[in-house]
DNA sequence: AATGAATGAGGCTTCATTCAT
DNA sequence: AATGAATGAAGCCTCATTCAT
């Protein structure tokens, strides 16, 4: 018969950054920056307030990990699927689709997108930063797919940054929906069919006319 | 020895909650809510930080008559367009969208929006509020249009539900986009030939294939 | 019968600053810079603790204002003492000691030295400025006397800057003493014999002998 | 396969106390109690902080540590100086100026010193301990040089408590200075010559006049 | 004996709100 | 109607202290 005194706490070195950080992108995405209390996120985190400290110098610090977290590998992932593929524009697209929604779209990255929409403007250099790793690359991503259309003959010669932009809008908005007024509905969009309609719409619009 | 009566200001009075609303959206759109603080609010618009609380209870009151000013007649002129029109649903597209650069893309109606994807969780019934009256009445425009296509033969049998987020989820994008990481940007995206490859590829996928 | 509700507050725009940089003193005095509580010099000012911000940037600049306030004319007067003045420099000792007393030692002044004692190595520039403003001229003023003496040959000739030290030493104490060691003696010392002591053998040592 | 014994830190043990009360007068003398941080005295020491409270209970018990070492056997030996001794008091005092320059001005006692005269407020039985084992000590040893040269005819009969205090008040500066406003010169006083100043103008104020 | 991660009380500062003028 | 001085709750952050390792 021992007592075990159940610790006050236990050591995580390691483990407690991520936690701190996903705890923080919650509730930032959910409150804002502003609105979201440092003592919420540690005791999200299962820590006390000063533990928080210990890892990040101040909430600005906690905004700018949360943000870089929240980009490592995920880009190259879509741009490793643009090496040696060949068909046709039309099912890349598709692929790359599918690939944004399972890495992005469907994982925490949604939510550092809808941060950053939100904080854009308090926080220009983390902003920039998020554009130059994030907007910028999956701009190109779809620029190249809708390039590569062209070239084959699939896509009209429609203005290229406008497509990308268009093609971007609905995904980055299923992104977004569910953090903002996606509240406000019953039940959430069913992302499945949405992407279905999505590629079917898109590839229409921008297939170039066979009767044409 | 009189005092000149000093007619300083004698307008006012009914003017002043209007540009108390417009500064404070300002301010809201660009920091957020909880960023914003109330003594900006009342510098930008030329008054007293007490002056505020003559026109309003307090902060949220504020908040929520930003979101409601916003709202007023807009989208009862796009209802009103629906009335007695007859063509193509295509070209009523056309003049769907025009109307909705026009009235809300353009104005100050963006920022509300902006503000509400921002804000919507940490003001669920003002979302509920924005949600019913803006964005509900825009998707029953949109429905009513691509429903009018399909009717007419114009456009496939697609989900309509989907084919009107992915409508508007170009003209939110732009909408939003100016407050939030266009800023990263060194030149705003120019709405007009945006709206045009909108229309082009928007057509183009709901279209109805000839030859099919 | 008319209640007079006993105002929460009344208006004191002029008189917070001082009555706010007295309070200040005290505490500082007492207590040292970092060991006192804002909330503490609010309270014995009869204020609140943001009063104090409608006031003073933060927690420095009251320091700093303490320092400063407390330095005004002072020094000047002691200056003023010096010109036009004919007769013996042991004459003059004594005038500018029970000057020196009169508005500096038996002043709030008395404290702000003591603060300085104690903070300088914490705030090396205001350090620095009480050094110029207060020291220095003070310094000055002593050396003046003690080249008159040496001039008309009442004095020795003895190194002025160590003869200044060890004249402002006594002086400098008794300010500083009761605000520090003092408080472990029953009774303050008597400053007026402690004057008379101190004006004795300074002008016994400075004195040129006459046997010699 | 056996752990070299590593014999990193075998000695220490009983030093460890010294180090850290060393360390802690440095930064107690330089930032004053309230404002001097564990974790540096700590680092100072070469320790971490934990290490700290095996020595210590608690920062006051520290503080208490660094007054009481700060005294140990130096009065004593200056006490022992006046038992035996014969011959003038001017001579004797000379002797007891050295002594006090060697054994607590040039060395830590010194920053003791300073430290009690900045938090004597703050911990008035700490004060009162240093009150009673050095100062008071220290003015009796003054005043018996002082009753002793009035005994033998060398001084005047001057109140001896003042006489007392003019003549620690030039050398409890010297000790203080260089803690605080000294900071402000550019070089420090010359404790050599500004003591044989101080012996020469001491000696001269307190002689009894040969013509008188 | 030593470490340093973790804690949480407490201080500085901000700002929504009140109210005397 | 308008002002802005005053308030005080609340949030960020520090640091003395504890305790698992």
């Amino acid at each position: 018969m021992e007592k075990k005194p159940e610790p006050r706490w236990e050591r995580r070195k390691e483990a407690r950054p991520h936690e701190l950080i996903a705890a923080a992108l919650d509730l930032f995405v959910e409150k804002g920056f502003t609105a979201t209390r440092l003592e919420d996120v540690a005791a999200r985190a299962g820590v006390s307030k000063g533990t928080l400290y210990l890892y990040f110098d101040n909430k600005e610090a906690l905004f700018k990990a949360v943000v870089q977290e929240g980009i490592v590998p995920v880009i190259e992932e879509g741009e490793a699927l643009l090496q040696h593929y060949e068909g046709p524009a039309a099912e890349l697209l598709r692929l790359v689709v599918h690939r944004w929604w399972e890495t992005v779209g469907a994982s925490q990255l949604a939510g550092v997108i809808k941060l950053m929409f939100s904080e854009a403007q308090n926080f220009p250099e983390v902003a920039q930063f998020h554009y130059d790793q994030v907007v910028l690359r999956g701009k190109r991503i779809f620029a190249f797919v809708v390039e590569l259309g062209i070239r084959q003959g699939e896509f009209r010669e429609l203005p290229v940054d406008h497509c990308v932009r268009l093609l971007l809008a609905p995904l980055l908005m299923l992104a977004i929906w569910r953090y903002s007024l996606g509240v406000c509905e019953s039940e959430p969009v069913d992302a499945e069919s949405y992407l279905e309609t999505y590629l079917d719409l898109a590839v229409g619009g921008l297939a170039a006319r066979s009767g044409a």
